[in-house]
DNA sequence: TAATGAATGAAACAACCGTTTGAATAAGGT
DNA sequence: ACCTTATTCAAACGGTTGTTTCATTCATTA
């Protein structure tokens, strides 16, 4: 299907370039098919990654919340697997495309277009509303608004970290893949931070 | 002085736009001075990159280290002082070319130039050094360098999320400006959590 | 087989990009 | 005043962009 290979190229070529860099005579190049398929099978460009973009965001594993919360230790485990999910989304071995949507949406954090706003809402949104349920399972009833946004914007900085700069890391320090070999530790250390001070209640 | 001009001219558009996306007709549009202009004060668009880079992270305020820190009292202004300045590296009030500055750095995060390897060695490398120097301080003497690096990355994602993505939170939750109205509260918070289980040693 | 609509292809379109040209103007020194 | 140099300007350059045209090929149905 000649739709199939045109998104499929352009999510790479939009993945690497961004919107505005890409150009559909690269993307047509990658699929093998004329320039002119682009306004016909799309109306143009700007179409292209409307679908392209449904596409990459169509699935996403769920995140869990803290409704089934019942004790530390289980608040403890929730938050592991939340953070385990969330830095899986841009890393997912059994789902190659996982990368590109990382790349995507990293260059539409910078650079939003209309299509985006939508994408926050439906997609990004609900992840951390799961992640707010789960600190509040453990913050006193009188902890103030203020700080519960600032426990989630920590919790959700330092995965967002990992999540878009993993690759920039290597930068400072390490050879090789620095977050897939330590996963785990990493994981419990994000968890244990975003759990300071926080006892089921 | 022309040159000034289409140098602060170019840094609100690379800002805004980055580098590629980034035209030479509205640089000079905002400069009110002829496109040729570009190349008789600069030997193109590039070379006027490289010289907006290089003026707009030609200074900046010093972070401070673990070297004077004596006690656990210190580590924790220590601690503070470092995320205090770290935020405001992209949002000071004397200095509106932060944001500048902060905006062009995101691009370059996502679209690196030939320049950025050089930016991240002296103007950005130095402060995680800084960081994972007051970090060691609280850390017995066996600690894995994994572990380390763990800590300084979680600390850092913090940090830049609220360094990059500040903006966006808005999205979220809030209306108006959640960092500045709750500045101290975010960094005490960040602070603590980055030296959860540290002790003075 | 003939006819119809969908899909493809090479070529050109206007608009924009960064860059260059060459003439006009401004500034400074003798 | 003059000459020299530095600076500005409108206009055009070649190249690339997204889009369009129109003839050709393919697939399907009668």
């Amino acid at each position: 299907m000649t739709k199939n290979k045109i998104i499929a190229a352009a999510l790479e070529e939009f993945a690497e370039h961004g919107y505005h860099a890409a150009t559909i005579r690269n993307i047509c190049k990658r699929a093998g098919v004329n320039i002119a398929a682009i306004n016909y099978h799309f109306s143009g460009k700007a179409e292209l990654y409307r679908q392209a973009l449904e596409m990459i965001f169509a699935v996403k594993p769920p995140l869990p919340c803290g409704e089934k919360i019942q004790s530390d230790a289980d608040m403890k485990s929730v938050m592991q697997a939340w953070i385990r999910t969330f830095l899986n989304r841009g890393n997912d071995k059994k789902a190659p495309e996982s990368q590109l949507m990382k790349k995507i949406a990293h260059h539409e954090m910078l650079n939003p277009s209309d299509i985006f706003d939508e994408i926050i809402e439906v997609y990004f949104k609900p992840d951390v509303r799961s992640l707010e349920s789960i600190l509040r399972k453990g913050l006193p009833g009188d902890t103030s608004e203020q700080e519960i946004k600032t426990r989630v914007f920590s919790t959700l900085g330092s995965c967002m970290f990992y999540f878009f700069h993993g690759r920039c890391i290597e930068k400072f320090w390490t050879e090789g893949d620095f977050i897939e070999d330590n996963l785990d530790m990493i994981v419990e250390h994000i968890a244990a931070q975003s759990l300071m001070g926080l006892k089921f209640k």
